[in-house]
DNA sequence: ACAGCTTGTGCAAACGTTTTTACAAAGGTG
DNA sequence: CACCTTTGTAAAAACGTTTGCACAAGCTGT
């Protein structure tokens, strides 16, 4: 490996002068900054990043961590958007990102503290929504740069990027409610989540609104997986009295239920209207294409990256809570008027 | 920060000693091995990753590098359950990942000499089908531990994890013609990408071997995008002779050439059947459900961590070219008996 | 011509580990 | 009980950088 010092020896100068060339110090001269990058380029060298970071405690590098498991999340093409977001923005300002999963409750901890106070990171991206996250406790009571992309309970003051969900909610709600339907269904997450809670309250409130009725049968809680919405149409559809429009927690899970209606003989939007959350490059695709609220996956992402960078550099942000706008992209699942009884 | 130093103080032992605790060290007493674990506790101590690394050489980490342009890898589901393999076995092994991006030719050679000969990372996990691909150039003369997912034309002795994209070509192209077909079609992908050629030689090995027709106006080239599948069913289907199948690179190719079909009145399969690849997990949800092979994403990604992690500890690796096998998954869209005509 | 500034460079300490070498104490052997 | 082995610990060098301090040489202005 060649290093500051073989640099050093054969330019005739000392390490530091190599340093200094590297990091591009006002104080050298044309001359010797000249005759080090060429000897440097001669011999390919690169700086040791380790010993780098080791001194200046400082390592370039971001971790995205999901909480929840692997599998669960990678299912979701909102995933790979927001990943896609984080990436842009992290490598434009020149850090590196480190992807984390952990699964256990005692494991999340253990990962998150062997990154963080290993100084394996300068910042943490935090994706989460659940009410109480002991992750978002532990990084939040160390006081190290950290954006959570959700929303928490417990802390609600912590730096985040998140949507208005409870309005999106409304928003699609509403929507139904104006293609004339009066009886509209809930599939949602798992209740621990504030995206679930969120979305569920915003379309109480949009049916309370309306003078609606709120019928708890009509919500059904799972996960955000297909199966999860294939589940719930069997639930919902044996029910003596059904629901004429749905509004789903996820495209994923919209796919789903999408799919049990179809199994069980029901037209979408003939029988029943859909409108779901996430707007994935695939809802469009469905047959029929899916109604969805875009939640600026993308943005989220980059935002995220942009505010922690701000953050680890100590920049003052004036607003903690960031909310990402979202936007109803109306399609043929929830167009055609619907038939009454 | 806590640092060994620190603990040694406290503990009254020697730095020495407690990184020898850290590491279990089988020559430390049980005594002191207690007395400084507790004290570890106490602090919250975990040791710091970068002089570790420093020292050691070596980082635990490895890096996964795309090469293409973020946007387009992202959108494909295939990516994710990738990545997930990945992920799974490098954290079960401990090690972390580093997702990089590169998009420009001197860019990626910068990115990757960066990591490498910055011992940043211990070794690369390079996702590629590029025929000639600088990258794999470079890491080939560097003798940095790596893994090709994918296979380069220039350098086909590297350590690689792929498919027998050929044979699994001749597969489909072989169901359809069971099914009756005697006219299929090729949606392909970049020319620029071994995985096209050879997905585009096995179709055209199957056709000769049952002495069908190969006719160029039946291969469309395009990307690994939904647009790309669309634009070509605009040029496909306005030839005056039409073939009754296609064989299609990639199931998002697939979305987006089932959507053309939809729009230009053709049925799927009763019109044209579709045959494609790598089988994402809405393949089974589009309708109709469409064939796909499935190249076992999730493995391909799971044995290049686990062949990578081999290398780096210098294992012996007997087979250099490791194959993946496929399967075709038989579902709707190639299903029907064709109209002849 | 001399004090004082500017410019360019070197020395050496520091970052937090690991690991080699050394050595004292304890235990085993004849 | 003298010797050898084992066990447990400490001291110090090394990993490859950055950076504060020092200082020489070249300028500036009076």
């Amino acid at each position: 490996m060649v290093t500051i010092k073989d640099i050093a020896k054969l330019a005739g100068v000392s390490p530091s002068t190599v340093s200094r060339v590297v990091s591009n110090h006002p104080r050298i001269s044309l001359d010797t900054s000249r005759k080090v990058k060429q000897i440097m380029d001669e011999l390919g060298y690169h700086p040791n990043m380790m010993a780098k970071s080791l001194v200046s405690k400082t390592t370039n590098t971001l971790a995205i961590l999901l909480p929840r498991p692997a599998e669960e999340l990678f299912q979701n093409d909102f995933f790979g958007e927001l990943l896609r977001g984080i990436l842009t923005q992290a490598n434009r300002a020149g850090y590196d990102m480190l992807l984390t999963t952990a699964t256990g409750e005692h494991d999340e901890i253990e990962t998150v503290s062997r990154l963080v106070r290993g100084r394996r990171v300068d910042g943490v991206i935090l994706l989460s929504s659940r009410v109480n996250d002991p992750i978002v406790a532990f990084l939040a009571s160390s006081d190290f740069p950290f954006v959570l992309i959700g929303r928490s309970e417990s802390h609600p003051d912590v730096l985040s990027i998140n949507n208005d969900n409870k309005q999106a909610a409304y928003d699609a709600t509403q929507h139904l409610i104006a293609q004339g339907h009066e009886r509209i269904g809930f599939v949602s997450g798992p209740a621990n989540l504030t995206v679930s809670n969120d979305r569920l309250q915003g379309y109480r409130q949009a049916l309370e609104a309306y003078k609606l009725p709120i019928r708890s049968d009509w919500t059904v809680e799972g996960e955000f997986l297909q199966e999860s919405g294939y589940r719930a149409m069997s639930l919902i559809m044996s029910l003596p009295e059904r629901p004429t429009a749905l509004v789903v927690i996820d495209d994923v899970v919209a796919f789903g239920v999408l799919r049990g209606l179809t199994e069980l003989g029901y037209k979408v939007p003939d029988d029943i209207s859909l409108v779901s959350f996430n707007n994935i490059s695939l809802s469009e695709l469905a047959t029929p294409p899916i109604s969805s609220i875009d939640i600026g996956t993308y943005q989220l992402g980059y935002t995220a990256a942009q505010t922690l960078i701000r953050a680890i550099n100590e920049e003052t942000i004036h607003q903690k809570q960031i909310i990402i706008p979202h936007r109803l992209m109306v399609r043929e699942s929830s167009l055609t008027p619907i038939k009454r009884g």
